[in-house]
DNA sequence: GATCAACTCGAACGAACGTATGAATTAATT
DNA sequence: AATTAATTCATACGTTCGTTCGAGTTGATC
């Protein structure tokens, strides 16, 4: 797996510079997370990463430019986990075709949990990806859009591959869909203990695989569902 | 068709006194659905409504009691409408099983038109549900999921007896997917002309009614897929 | 150690925020 | 028409906001 982002922040930083940089930007993300970029104000940041109010200016100019920092660094490396993980399976695969499932895990797995880090980490990645989706802000939204434009193109065709007689015109919507699937599932699947009570007893939170594999199951049946007779 | 709510004011009124207010929550609407609850000011409100400041605190006290009203003001009627479609789904049925995509075709439908509004209003009516699903604010978040409790657990029934054999501990996760499905399908759909330029031809968006089946075809396909056999 | 670069700090700015309030106006009731 | 109730208005309040800025401190280089 590759484990470090070309363009973003390290969540974790060695030297002093990138100690204030750092700090800022992992409670930003707890923040932005929690009460999203408008809710959140910097005095918070500045207060809960206990640095100096002018550290945002210094460092990243403006909240906006923070706040897609904190964005950039935690869905450049789950994007690029992604496409990793589809060239590893197509180059084992050498020619023959790939498993739907197999396609949407590689998809799905890097924005649920990520190798080497700790649950709570995996947690704070993926209310913080789970919030990306929701954030009113225009520049913000087309952002988030770019930075999957080439994630999606690359894990279409090879959609495209594994579900014989899918229009790519089709496909369009169904991955819409199934990337709200998979937001508000994670969304749910975080806050599972605040939703209002199920009224029987089989309910219960599945673990970060069971969770993987439920997005699996739903979306591949969605993705490969039969094609709708009328334009 | 049950056409107005009973505690969220209509969108139409005709004395002189609810013209205030619905000019008020009319103008909310619009703005809460663009920008988010925070990122709204009530001062962008009343001069979009061309009222005063004090006519929020006067029909609303706060500015968070008056985003309460504004979702509301479309969620109970959405609501009432598919627990009243799929009342008259099981009484045109006569105690035979419904099909999965009637009952699903149910939720769905209420959500993206309702009949006798333009289709200007159905799709302020999808952009402003759409956007109940991203508010970060806790009260909000609490409000919207008990205004959807009831239906979910009447849907669920349904379901669960068109699907012989799925668990209702399954069934609750993929409702949650199904919703996220359909709620971020309606804003792709409402922000189709926006998104990233597909590199093909043939994607194009589909009419409101094409919309609908494609949530139906894709969310139907979800629900009665395999269960999965590890917890 | 001197100099330059990078960084932090505290304070200030101008604007904007949501809420509150009493006076004025309009509407409803008798 | 007089009285009461409802509503609107303009203003103010206290607070908070994001951004800016110059002084001071720390770090890097020679």
């Amino acid at each position: 797996m590759i484990s470090s982002p070309i363009a973003a922040s390290p969540p974790i930083s060695i030297d002093h510079h990138a100690r204030t940089r750092s700090a800022v930007l992992d409670a930003a993300e707890q923040l932005f997370s929690q009460h999203g970029v408008d809710g959140a104000s910097i005095r918070q940041i500045v207060k809960l990463a206990g640095v100096n109010l002018g550290a945002i200016n210094y460092h990243f100019g403006t909240k906006e430019r923070l706040a897609l920092e904190v964005f950039a660094r935690r869905l450049e490396p789950v994007n690029l986990d992604r496409i990793a993980r589809l060239d590893a399976l197509e180059a084992a695969a050498d020619h023959r075709p790939l498993k739907l499932e197999q396609i949407i895990e590689a998809l799905v797995r890097p924005a649920v949990e990520s190798e080497g880090r700790g649950a709570r980490d995996c947690d704070d990645m993926m209310r913080l990806i789970s919030r990306c989706f929701q954030e009113p802000n225009t520049e913000l939204k087309h952002f988030v859009e770019e930075k999957f434009a080439e994630v999606t193109r690359r894990f279409e065709s090879a959609i495209l591959r594994a579900v014989p007689g899918l229009p790519s015109g089709e496909l369009f919507w169904r991955m819409h869909f199934l990337f709200g699937a998979l937001h508000h599932g994670q969304e749910m699947w975080l806050r599972f203990d605040q939703l209002p009570r199920p009224t029987d007893r089989e309910t219960v939170k599945p673990d970060r695989e069971g969770f993987i594999q439920r997005v699996i199951a739903f979306t591949a049946a969605g993705l490969s569902s039969p094609i709708i007779v009328p334009s």
